[in-house]
RNA sequence: GGGUCUGUAGCUUAGCCAGGUAGAGCGAUGGACUCUUAAUCCAUAGGCCGGGGGUUCGAACCCCUCCAGACCCGCCA
């Protein structure tokens, strides 16, 4: 079975599956599979015909934890401040926004449409109060179970709430040093001393405790997380021991999901440089796709996206797996699949993308390859050619190997060939000649008919030709890819070539 | 040092929870289509299921152990 089925049949009644993020810098491909797979999850529990509710938490009350390599030295003096309320490296956004805003974009472009819930909001709704408040009142068992689990010692003064300074808006850097009533009094490391109201985000639970918390009052039944938090004594272990023994409220079932390694690169992380940001992802690829190299893998086994040549591999094998889908032809496990990339999936024609990189790379004008695409009997809508162009582009220009790149030749440019070679330029050009139609068959046919005149071996011929049109031995296929060139210049440059 | 997850054909993988002859797709090779690339169809090859041990009439599957990869066992998320 699916694994998403495999996973949703285990349940039964009313889901809530919940995942997030903490907004602190540029969101990569590596983090898509967080919420993707939360969203595979969502969609197959309904698939078992449960009611489930998605849920995406944005940790925006979060503190910046350092001065990312991509921040300004600056950004010192926010360390600590939570992300909601420092500014953005560019425009007027706060941070947080900065980066969750377009990310959002991006899941509503994979259709992935969970309610968003800003962590700060929580906070500053009172939402968290009680929790807050049960978490302070049982801070002892609390802290039994953290040193259990994860085997460390807190320290003597360790408590559940780290109050938010007043003056210098930092989180983590102050003392408590009492509580009352739901006010948590402090006194901070720049010399600050007042109180903090529970009610209100003027503070936060420390993560371990924060997480447990979450799933209560929001009733969580599922999270997706990474393998990091999964481990013995991690924070999974500690927030359901927490959750079950101090707040009385059975964890979700876990789903646990590795990392996406670039092929040849390593893990994607945002620190390291080693990653696609999500948004660039959707320039190049189809969401569709994007879908499929997450949703194929089992959440445990690691994904080793390669974007270069394996991308269009990947791309071809899609839409082979579609045109069976539409046929019938594919069993349950396939079709469920294919079910859940393709939501959202326009109904109408898409363009090839492999038949895209070829054209893209003839013409830099998208109207002339759209009237060359549209010129037999699938008709494509504007807006997804247009796109699909756009794609492809990228894709050429980011991630496309040189063995898939090409330049045409101009009329002129000099060649060396072998005699026999020339040979078949010359047939070529008698038999294209005296060929009525410009069409891939046709020119598909004459080729053919030139290299067996000239007795070449037909895989040598083939690369005369190419050799003569784009300097290289391999190219896209001939018929269609001649079809698509402007048929006055290939003609002069098989005379020049044949000429000389 | 301790723990968790992963390891099945060249590649991507199904099967593992409930033990009973290892399946598929891509790629490769060969062939067909009055014939040749990134097209379609057919066929073939390719696996001591990471290694070893155990339980069992029988193990890819259960148990132990070793190897490899990833992550965790400080803080933070």
């Amino acid at each position: 079975m699916y694994w998403g089925r495999s996973f949703a049949s285990q349940m039964s009644g009313k889901q809530k599956v919940s995942t997030g993020i903490s907004p602190s810098g540029y969101i990569h491909f590596g983090n898509v599979r967080e919420v993707m797979t939360g969203d595979i999850i969502h969609k197959s529990i309904q698939m078992e015909n449960m009611d489930s509710h998605f849920i995406y938490l944005c940790d925006d009350i979060d503190p910046l934890r350092k001065v990312y390599p991509f921040l300004p030295e600056s950004y010192a003096e926010h360390v600590g401040k939570p992300l909601r309320d420092i500014p953005a490296p560019e425009g007027p956004l706060k941070y947080s926004e900065y980066f969750i805003q377009p990310f959002i974009k991006t899941m509503e472009r994979l259709n992935i449409r969970p309610e968003v819930i800003r962590t700060g909001e929580l906070y500053r709704d009172g939402k968290l109060g009680d929790i807050i408040d049960e978490s302070i009142r049982k801070r002892g068992a609390i802290r039994n179970i953290l040193e259990k689990f994860s085997g460390r010692e807190l320290e003597d003064d360790w408590f559940p709430y780290n109050p938010r300074c007043a003056q210098c808006g930092r989180i983590s850097s102050a003392k408590v040093t009492g509580y009352r009533e739901g006010k948590v009094s402090y006194e901070c490391s720049c010399g600050h001393k007042g109180e903090s109201d529970i009610y209100k985000d003027e503070g936060k639970l420390p993560w371990r405790v924060e997480w447990p918390a979450k799933w209560k009052v929001l009733g969580v039944t599922v999270e997706p997380f990474g393998k990091d938090h999964g481990t013995q004594g991690g924070s999974y272990d500690t927030g359901k021991a927490i959750s079950e023994q101090v707040f009385g409220y059975r964890a979700p079932e876990p789903m646990m999901f590795e990392r996406i390694l670039l092929k040849g690169k390593g893990a994607m992380h945002s620190s390291t440089g080693i990653n696609i940001p999500a948004e660039e992802m959707l320039r190049f690829a189809p969401p569709e796709i994007i879908r499929y190299v997450i949703a194929r893998v089992p959440p445990a086994r690691y994904i080793d996206f390669d974007p270069g040549p394996g991308f269009l591999n990947l791309v071809d094998e899609y839409e082979r797996l579609y045109r069976m889908l539409r046929e019938g032809n594919l069993d349950q496990d396939k079709k469920t699949l294919l079910d859940l990339c393709n939501a959202g999936r326009s109904q109408d024609e898409i363009p090839d993308y492999r038949h895209l990189t070829t054209l893209v790379q003839i013409y830099s004008d998208d109207s002339r390859i759209g009237s060359i695409i549209n010129n037999g009997e699938v008709k494509f809508r504007d807006d997804i050619l247009k796109e699909r162009i756009s794609m492809a582009r990228e894709w050429i220009r980011l991630y496309a190997p040189e063995e898939s790149k090409f330049r045409i030749s101009r009329t002129d440019d000099p060649v060396e060939m072998t005699p026999g070679q020339k040979t078949v330029i010359c047939a070529l050009h008698s038999e294209l000649s005296s060929s009525v139609s410009w069409t891939p068959e046709s020119i598909h046919e004459s080729a053919r008919k030139a290299i067996e005149k000239s007795g070449m071996e037909p895989a040598a011929g083939f690369a005369s030709i190419y050799f003569a049109i784009i300097g290289k031995e391999r190219g896209p296929r001939l018929g269609f890819f001649l079809s698509g060139l402007d048929r006055d210049s290939v003609m002069k440059r098989l005379i020049f070539l044949c000429g000389e």
